[in-house]
RNA sequence: GCGAGCUUAGUUCAAUGGCAGAACGCCAGCCUUCCAAGCUGGCCACACGGGUUCGAUUCCCGUAGCUCGCUCCA
């Protein structure tokens, strides 16, 4: 631990020290959960983005760009659930000073059959109140407000608008002094101060009126920009289902407690893919079955029979693969499928991919199947038409027998209700599915830039023994990055620099590369010294201009890994590189 | 947000109620024909604010930041 501690240490000394990362506002003291890039570290950040763009989008016919703005609509933020959510209270114990998430404590007495004993007196505060005290004596006998339970007046505190479940509500109890206790303290049987708002969106105000009325939030997530514009870049971009949209850019969380140097942070950056796919009953009307995962299916070109369990498995690998190539090597990432009861309610699936960071092993990116909440949402929310209409799919419909269309019908009201769906639900969808209609589903690859970053430069990190010219042994600092990462692709020497001849042709090779890639020119200090000052910052090549180039046109290549050097003429030299970081 | 500990140069560390040091790094010069060589010179620090004191980097209080634990991480 201990050990690994110091890793990271070593880490952000390195990041500080050559110019990968800063501390926000430093003069000043610093500011927490906010990190600024250096030249070399948005250099590194800027591959990354690159790397994942070129992968997402460029070379991709059916996957589109998006660059929206970071202030949105507050409504969409109710839509999207982000005000609710992000807005849970906490409640603190007064006695043991836990703070916990108000609904949480639900979770704690869930145990003890607190859930399930609640549920049935729902709708009836005076059977909540009665249980409350008799449950209160057992759980929390020393609580003054349980202690005074013939006086103590609980009531319920709604934390929803629309409170469905006994969670929705906090059991208020009222204590002599007046005050008011959530349910006590499940960890010691304290009294709980009152539930109050988190909210872990940053708030700001449109316009120059300083009024609540005019409260907007910066983004806390780039997907929602791509729910709200997709019905404008379906039109535009001569896209159909299946087809995805994608963002980079800045969003905004106020974590109660930034830590782990960027890794949590309440500026952070976002790589986000929203793939829309077409529902699994409109892949079997068109193609009479939906294709089933297998351990043998075929991953490398998307087909017409996928439901969304192969797109999200699809994804999961398209994703794996990118990380293999931004240069996190198979087995130092670990794929995590999120059990059902760990879902959010509107998920199908969900698969975490974690690094092990030094402080432990945390989340990089997710792969979430969300089924078509988001795209639902935004269609009650703003009244506008958020279906696709499918020609195909309507053909297909058409085609249909009266005997196969009711048949169709029942499997899908089947299926609907097993998943606690109302028939009703099913039956709108049906109606609109066998006109054409449906609302996509959306696969959603969503990786944060800091985290990737930062699991990159950690994975790079090395320290390697090796002897000096006076035979001792010497720490070679190097960062394993790979080149398509790296921030300096290479860098150019001249051997001395005190022969004007040999300078000037070193100047030259260095402008040459200087126009393809970020190129370093070190002139100072013995020439080990330069590699190692390379080594430290994870160039994979550099140049050494000496007499023989003079003669012959080639240069000294010595490769940051194997400290190997091999004789190259320029031509080749281009061509290397060229391929290595693309 | 709570509790504990910590904060001296770019980095890693010293010392001190009375001029704050070293090593490495960095910069300049000399030298140098391939892996942190050598010589000379140079830049750079007591986190910030207040108090006690003739005098505070040192003692006290507050703020910020960092680390650990609790908590949070849709």
């Amino acid at each position: 631990m201990s050990e690994n501690k110091s890793t990271l240490d070593t880490l952000v000394a390195l990041c500080k020290r050559r110019g990968f990362i800063f501390q926000s506002s430093e003069i000043y003291g610093g500011f927490a959960g906010f990190w600024d890039y250096g030249p070399l570290g948005c250099e590194l950040k800027r591959n990354i983005k690159d790397s994942w763009w070129k992968a997402t989008v460029r070379t991709r016919e059916d996957v589109e760009g998006l660059d929206a703005s970071i202030i949105m609509h507050p409504a969409i933020w109710k839509a999207s659930g982000h005000l609710d959510t992000f807005a849970d209270p906490m409640s603190m114990c007064r006695n043991c000073k836990k703070l916990m998430r108000a609904d949480q404590i639900w979770d704690l007495f869930a145990e003890n059959g607190l859930e399930a004993a609640l549920a049935p007196l729902l709708g009836d505060p005076g059977k909540i109140a009665n249980w409350c005290k008799g449950r209160g004596r057992a759980l929390a006998p020393n609580l003054d407000a349980v202690k005074n339970a013939e006086t103590a007046l609980p009531r319920l505190f709604p934390r929803l608008a629309e409170p469905k479940t006994a969670r929705d509500l906090y059991i208020l109890l009222a204590t002599p002094d007046g005050k008011e206790s959530v349910l006590p303290c499940p960890h010691c049987g304290g009294e709980m101060t009152e539930p109050r708002p988190f909210n872990l969106m940053f708030r700001t105000v449109v316009g120059p009126i300083d009024d609540p009325a005019n409260a907007a939030y910066l983004r806390p997530e780039t997907a929602q920009a791509i729910f709200a514009q997709y019905t404008n870049i379906l039109k535009t971009s001569r896209q159909a289902v299946p087809f995805g949209i994608a963002q980079m850019g800045k969003s905004f969380r106020n974590e109660v407690t930034p830590r782990n140097y960027t890794f949590r942070s309440r500026e952070f950056e976002q790589m986000e893919l929203e793939f829309f796919i077409k529902p699994d009953e409109a892949v079997e009307l068109l193609c009479g079955h939906v294709a089933r995962l297998t351990p043998e299916t075929d991953l490398s070109q998307p087909q017409p029979d996928w439901g969304w369990e192969i797109w999200h498995k699809y994804w999961v690998e398209q994703r794996k693969n990118w990380l293999l190539k931004a240069g996190l090597p198979q087995g130092s990432f670990v794929e995590y499928w999120q059990k059902p009861d760990e879902l959010a309610h509107y998920a199908r699936a969900c698969v975490d991919i974690e690094y092990a960071f030094p402080f432990g092993t945390q989340e990089l990116e997710g792969i979430a199947a969300r089924s078509d909440f988001d795209l639902t949402q935004h269609q009650t929310h703003s009244g506008k038409p958020m279906e696709f209409f499918d020609e195909p799919l309507k053909l297909a419909a058409k085609r249909l027998s009266d005997e196969q269309k009711a048949a169709f019908r029942a499997k899908t009201l089947a299926d609907w209700t097993a998943r606690g769906k109302s028939e009703q639900a099913a039956n709108r969808f049906l109606d609109r599915l066998l006109e054409g209609y449906y609302i996509p589903h959306v696969i959603e690859p969503s990786a944060g830039v800091d985290r990737m970053a930062l699991a990159l430069l950690c994975n790079a990190y090395s320290e390697e023994q090796i002897p000096n010219d006076s035979g001792k042994e010497d720490v070679r600092t190097v960062l394993h990055l790979s080149p398509i990462i790296a921030p300096v692709k290479a860098a150019v020497f001249p051997l001395v620099k005190n022969k004007p001849e040999l300078y000037a042709k070193a100047r030259e090779i260095f402008k040459t590369l200087q126009s393809r890639w970020n190129t370093y020119w070190d002139e100072s200090g013995a020439i080990g010294r330069r590699y190692r000052r390379q080594d430290e910052i994870g160039t994979p090549y550099c140049i050494t201009v000496d007499f023989q180039t003079l003669e012959d046109g080639t240069v000294t290549l010595r490769d940051r890994d194997t400290m190997q050097q091999s004789r190259i003429s320029i031509p080749e030299l281009v061509a290397k590189i060229d391929a290595a970081v693309n």
